[in-house]
DNA sequence: TGTACATCAGTGAACGCGCGTTCACTGATGTAC
DNA sequence: TGTACATCAGTGAACGCGCGTTCACTGATGTAC
């Protein structure tokens, strides 16, 4: 994500190639370093090497950018659902890890993603709320799965869907927040977070 | 709280009898009414009907009144969680409860509370910690209370406590925050809180 | 293959703004005698 | 009870700063002929 779309790299510096995931990934970088809330815009061009006035090629303004960040990522968080799913598992326990293991490593994004009022979305149309539920669409999809082959217990996949999704993201939440979880080595907060779902699943069943 | 300490209200607006208390209080609105990152202590000052400088005679700076927030709300979950526990409560689904509740009416604060970046510590010592631990010690008193009950099982109670925390923290967490969640009535998520608690005291009784 | 030109994607100077902080000041209050 | 004075707790002007955004510009690239 951090390389140039043109591959390459036979681009001159003066056309960039790919400037708008270079910013993305620089707002991305500096978030985990200095807080969301602290992001400049300068500070992210300053960072991918260009001039402050260059990211206003690629993005309206500030919270463009920000919102940008959060849908990439939402897409991201889908990807991984998305291949736990055409892996052929059969866990509600593997979404949930791929979801830790994605927060794990975009503990920044993390933040703009579900925290709104950091890109306020101002419009009628929030372009993160589609995202998160196209993300969340694959969650569903996934129970329905289940449900058909019997690992789940029938019922409104919505429904299903919405309180796993809040059960992942909660156990997510405390890993990331709480101040005693947080130096947790990932494999300990792994298995901790499948234990938890057997025994939901097992509820569910 | 947002009455001055003076009481009588005889104080001219010159001398304002506890500047101190309405400037946290206006902290506390405009976080909850901007979004915790977007506060400024000239704004905060100004809501408070004062001179921005003013300030600098309660606090060394903007951070020292962005912690002293944190701590005060630290302070007031303390005394609800106590007042659980005065109460003669046996439940563990009481004291969780009772943080939902604080959290769902002091949702600015908590902000602060656990989003340490928000007022960087900077120094040696970090009141912030110091007032978690505080509250945090009054959950161990429970554990130990009801274990000495036989209402828990027993076991070190730092790490029962801890674990409760989390779990707490976490579920909380939730409701203020996963956006399928966030205008539930605050009703129906203290009776899931309650049917979740009832269910994980079982395993640990 | 060369040339003219439109377009894309940068640069850097400039703007106004609100911020955190400092400062000399002053009005209000409390205390000693 | 009055007066002198120290102290407390405000005021408002001023500072420098980094920010978001705009602007005229220009270098690099792609295309038509």
């Amino acid at each position: 994500m951090s390389t140039s779309l043109s591959g390459t790299g036979s681009r001159s510096a003066y056309h960039h190639g790919d400037l708008r995931n270079a910013l993305l990934d620089s707002a991305s970088a500096l978030a985990r370093e200095d807080g969301a809330e602290r992001l400049s815009l300068r500070e992210v061009a300053r960072r991918a090497g260009v001039s402050h006035a260059a990211a206003y090629n690629h993005f309206t303004d500030k919270n463009d950018l920000l919102r940008a960040l959060a849908v990439r990522a939402f897409e991201v968080l889908g990807q991984r659902m998305r291949a736990v799913d055409a892996a052929g598992s059969l866990e509600l326990e593997d979404m949930a890890v791929a979801y830790l293991l994605f927060a794990a490593h975009h503990g920044a994004e993390f933040r703009f993603m579900f925290q709104r009022s950091l890109c306020m979305p101002e419009g009628e149309f929030d372009p993160i709320e589609q995202a998160s539920r196209n993300a969340q669409a694959v969650l569903r999809e996934f129970v329905v799965k289940l449900q058909a082959e019997g690992r789940l217990a029938p019922g409104d996949p919505d429904e299903i869907a919405l309180i796993t999704w809040s059960l992942i993201h909660g156990m997510t939440s405390i890993f990331l927040e709480t101040p005693a979880f947080k130096g947790m080595p990932l494999e300990a907060a792994e298995q901790i977070v499948r234990s938890q779902f057997r025994a939901v699943t097992a509820g569910l069943a």
